[in-house]
RNA sequence: GGGGGUGUAGCUCAGUUGGUUAGAGCGCCGGCCUGUCACGCCGGAGGUCACGGGUUCGAGCCCCGCCACUCCCGCCA
């Protein structure tokens, strides 16, 4: 008997020549000659080509083989002749002479392709999602997603922070999206929660001592899903440090998401640290969002003062009526056919907007349909505002004013789109910095929190007594890299009395923001650190390493847009038995379902 | 909750102005093939054109309804 080593499909190469060797795997690919046949043998590693002629007693074996069947095979390996070395295989200098063959785990015929990429329906790839997994793209993603998960913590266990596990099962958060809740069968009529995010233990994590917390943390948010936004949960790195400034907080993670981008980068460059500081309301304005892309170098100009007064009625009267009207730079677009212009038009008319209005500089002039509504003056204030000149158009959208400046961000990505003028291969990374404590609501006229209540208002309780609410920045931040919103954080409000003021202002009696955050004020009355932390969506940190614009591609059983689990059938129906256990009567909708 | 797109063979898709028996590639089944690596060649099976109604002499195609998936808006501190 010879002494076999098992190997992986990826270990052969050309000095294991003339070693006997068992290899497992799946059958990937098949050529069959008649009297010869290659059979692609794949595992996780690679593929390692087996080759067997009509001579072997198990040719017949062979030939009956499935593709994705699982199989052993025992055989000699040897060089290949030169002519048939496959230089695009790892072990493409080598093959093995399968001597035995043994199925370990028979296939049927495949509702799709494993060893091909092209794109399949989602519905039939999450519903055999087994099989999608062991395609190269996606089994790859996961991969790299674990590879990711990996170099996360160990920076951050290098940067002196230690993991800990919060509660699952927790209570109904009071603020932000809505709660998947779970029935408690010893207390009827109550729920726990699951967690939208740790925010309040990581919170009294610092409360209890322990200064440099961190946590992949899954978190439920029973909320509409996008496709980057995946339905149900996904995972944050989730961390909090005590004593710390905002900047402190940046210097920390900074070196941490650097370090993950240039390690996966593959090629691609990656915004050094530090990362651009880009205050909430110049994002607003030059970029028209909270998460510009910075991968496109244009920018918003406010190009009022060029329309008021001014002979185009249209933005004359807009302006009038207390809406906006912005400018974009488009470079090079003069020489741009008339088609173009007509483009980008139906395009905003698409988006809801009247239109695109645009100028454009040529041979000392001004054209295009609003052009000549302009005088001297007003389009020298249009070059000097915009910095556009002979060869560039100009594009201007008018909309509501406020922070309502979705369109001209729209219009801004659509532009340098179609030029082309966005830069590829490479994370642009800011931050997104103080960010409104409070904004109106324009149905009802009261101040509410804007975003995060647990902020620390810039100026402490001296603002929140003396300043008009709306003027108040907070110590709230966002990470932003090429357009996606990794996370938001902040300097919490630590402080008790502070707290009660800042709720105060948005309608809250103190008796209320007692009931509802009672646990964790309470905290703050026993010596509570100031602190601070943030929680980056490690879901999308992979997304943008893979490269891929979907979410599902880089989750390993993912929900699709309804929240349903094609293949482990959830949600799904519970027996009689168990709803009355948890004291839960059913009253469907009338309208049936399925 | 609202809007867009898609739905034809197991899979990816084509299908003209409404006109005979709805096609191709891959996969599957059968046959041939000793150096392929997306092997090749020959043959075959496989269709409720998502579903329900309507218009018409005649519907995959037009109209109405409906379902599913997907993308977007709302929503996601």
């Amino acid at each position: 008997m010879h002494a076999y080593r098992t190997h992986t499909c990826n270990a052969l190469r050309l000095a294991d020549a003339g070693a006997q060797v068992r290899l497992s795997g799946w059958v990937h690919r098949k050529r069959d000659h008649g009297q010869l046949m290659f059979v692609d043998l794949r595992d996780h590693y690679g593929i390692t080509q087996c080759v067997l002629d009509s001579s072997s007693p198990i040719f017949a074996l062979a030939e009956a083989l499935k593709l994705e069947s699982v199989v052993t095979v025992t055989g000699k390996v040897v060089a290949r002749s030169k002519e048939t070395v496959n230089a695009g295989l790892p072990s493409g200098e080598i093959e093995v002479q399968a001597a035995e063959l043994v199925v370990q785990g028979e296939a049927e015929p495949l509702p799709f392709p494993v060893n091909a990429e092209a794109d399949y329906p989602e519905e039939t790839r999450l519903k055999f999602r087994f099989l999608d997994l062991r395609r190269e793209t996606v089994h790859k993603n996961i991969v790299l997603r674990s590879q990711v998960i990996a170099s996360i913590r160990r920076r951050m266990i290098e940067s002196g922070f230690m993991e800990f596990q919060t509660p699952i099962l927790t209570s109904s958060s009071p603020e932000g999206a809505r709660d998947f809740l779970v029935p408690s069968r010893l207390h009827p009529g109550e729920f726990y929660a699951l967690p939208q995010a740790p925010q309040q233990f990581k919170q009294l994590l610092m409360v209890a001592g322990f200064d440099r917390y961190f946590q992949i943390a899954p978190c439920f948010r029973d909320e509409d899903a996008r496709a980057d936004r995946a339905p149900g949960e996904f995972y944050q790195l989730d961390f909090e440090m005590s004593y710390v400034t905002q900047e402190d907080v940046f210097a920390t993670i900074e070196p941490v998401l650097h370090g993950v981008f240039v390690e996966f980068a593959a090629g691609r460059a990656v915004t050094p640290a530090p990362f651009p500081r880009i205050p909430y309301d110049e994002a607003l304005l030059k970029y028209g969002s909270d998460k510009p892309d910075l991968r496109n170098p244009l920018v918003i100009v406010d190009a009022g003062e060029v329309f008021a007064g001014s002979g185009f009625a249209v933005f004359a009267k807009a302006l009038e009526q207390g809406k906006i009207v912005r400018a974009i730079r488009a470079p090079g677009a003069a020489e741009r056919p008339r088609s173009f212009f007509d483009k980008l038009n139906d395009w905003a008319l698409e988006q809801g907007a009247k239109g695109l209005g645009y100028v454009t500089f040529a041979e000392g002039q001004a054209k295009g349909p609003i052009a000549k509504f302009l005088d001297e003056p007003r389009l020298a204030k249009l070059k000097a505002l915009t910095g556009a000149g002979d060869g560039d158009s100009v594009f201007f959208v008018s909309d509501a004013k406020g922070p309502a400046t979705k369109l001209a961000g729209a219009a801004r990505m659509k532009i340098g789109q179609e030029l082309g003028l966005c830069e590829t291969g490479i994370f642009k990374f800011c931050w997104i910095v103080d960010f409104p404590m409070y904004e109106r609501n324009e149905d009802t006229g009261l101040i509410e929190f804007s975003h995060n209540p647990f902020s620390m208002p810039q100026g402490g309780l001296e603002a929140l007594e003396k300043q008009d609410p709306l003027t108040i920045k907070a110590y709230q931040y966002d990470i932003v890299c090429n357009g996606i919103e990794l996370s938001s954080g902040a300097i919490r409000n630590h402080r008790p009395d502070i707290m009660y003021k800042a709720f105060a202002l948005a309608g809250y009696p103190a008796s209320e923001v007692e009931s509802r955050f009672g646990g964790m004020l309470n905290a703050f009355k026993y010596g509570a650190p100031p602190h601070g932390g943030s929680a980056p969506g490690i879901d999308r940190i992979v997304m943008l390493l893979a490269d891929t614009p979907n979410i599902r591609e880089v989750i390993a059983f993912p929900l699709n847009q309804q929240a349903q689990d094609l293949l482990m059938q959830a949600p799904s129906p519970v027996p009689a038995a168990r709803l009355k256990e948890l004291h839960i009567d059913l009253r469907l909708p009338t309208k049936e379902r399925q």
